[in-house]
DNA sequence: CGCACTCTTGACCGCACTCAACGTTGGTGG
DNA sequence: CCACCAACGTTGAGTGCGGTCAAGAGTGCG
């Protein structure tokens, strides 16, 4: 667990860190907040999810949203021959269940073992009632989403693979942010970064290799990878 | 113009139609809720946008956020050597300007004469404050916007052109809602079409003859498209 | 050791792209 | 009125990128 929480810029949920937490940070880190409001403290309830479980599909009652403490979470779309599109994976600190009506539109799943803080979907909303700032920081987060969704389809509808997959690890450097010339730790296996960017496993493998082979990359093993010209890899990304 | 409004389901923003509005209804049609909320209606002004004409460009400052109350605006992002993907449209009714910071990360243009009303962001913000209704509503929005464009990344990344027609077709059917049967105005060119499902104008153009010869839809000239099967174009949009 | 799982690599294939020609439509001006 | 032109869409021929199918390498576990 300490490793998963290490590989995101929020501070684990130990004692120390809630002392500099105000309301706002409620989106951050739910845990954090918990001891800051009382009501919402009344209303949280952790929830520990072995790598590979599903916290919840398509299709069923959206009662509940959700913050990342620890792990690593995908969620995805499924036609019903089987295939599937990523759409998003979290990391400690992301915020679960701002996309939907009545029903979840998408499944999540954990990746690696993985604890969330869970708030019943009504409490929740009638807190923000009483918390404006909350409101509000949670707008900024649909806004990041959506950024980061437009973004996604540009990849999806126009890049290759070659760019896709140069994107795909550009975008983690920044949302994991292990410094320059750091080994990046892969969040998703190569089944999984197919389906986040329309591939196939085949082709994320040939492009691995294709990237190493020009220096770009280095991949010490299949979990890691390290930027070694991130200029070229810009480049490469297509801008 | 008329016609424009005919083809969404947002009443016009006339007299009668705004005595029915409420305080919520800002996130629907702004013109609309002009009229209810003075400090609102402060801040607000019309702007006509001729055919073809920009809005504003990704990176330009995120000063103005808008609703359309008439017309079609296509949003999307441009690589530089060219590349386009469409990553959404608007009808009246539509909000425009969540999914920023502090520039607007997609590019805006009218595809025909719009109409639109925009609010300096910053003034638009601070009303916030003062009705959390309209900050719940814009939320919703969020949500769907969200769940919108999760559904196109699995059309961009999953689908294949004959499914990525079929389900833009039944999409826009959706939107516009003119019933079983109705001719539908596409409110897109056959390159905007292939720009917002990831094809080639080609692919598009054999795309719709194909579904065309197989009696799913008839197209009786190149700017309406009627649904003959509403059931196999569901089956043809792969569920 | 054997088995299962993941990843890599190679050979081949096919869907959508590229390139090119042609058709249709609407506007403009002689 | 027609001639001309530009913009848009359709259709055909050929190509190539990424998918499919298959084999093999690397790794962890009972």
């Amino acid at each position: 667990m300490a490793s998963e929480e290490r590989t995101s810029g929020i501070p684990p949920c130990g004692k120390a860190s809630c002392e500099a937490c105000e309301v706002r940070d409620i989106a951050v880190c739910g845990a954090l907040a918990v001891g800051q409001l009382p009501a919402l403290s009344a209303i949280a309830a952790g929830r520990r999810l072995e790598a590979g479980r599903t916290l919840f599909q398509e299709g069923d009652a959206a009662d509940d949203v959700f913050t990342v403490t620890a792990g690593t979470l995908k969620l995805f779309k499924l036609m019903s021959d089987g295939r599937r599109q990523i759409t998003g994976y979290l990391l400690p600190g992301d915020f679960l269940g701002l996309a939907y009506g009545d029903t979840y539109v998408f499944s999540a799943e954990a990746i690696s073992d993985s604890t969330l803080c869970r708030f019943p979907r009504q409490q929740f909303l009638r807190l923000l009632d009483q918390f404006p700032a909350m409101e509000q920081e949670l707008l900024g987060r649909a806004s990041s989403e959506l950024a980061a969704a437009q973004e996604q389809m540009l990849l999806l509808g126009r890049k290759t693979a070659r760019e896709r997959l140069a994107t795909f690890i550009l975008g983690l450097a920044t949302r994991i942010d292990a410094g320059r010339g750091a080994s990046l730790r892969l969040p998703l296996n190569r089944t999984d970064i197919a389906d986040f960017l329309g591939l196939t496993i085949e082709t994320v493998s040939r492009t691995f290799t294709q990237l190493r082979k020009e220096g770009l990359i280095a991949v010490p093993d299949k979990q890691h990878v390290v930027l070694l010209a991130p200029q070229a890899l810009e480049e490469a990304a297509g801008l």
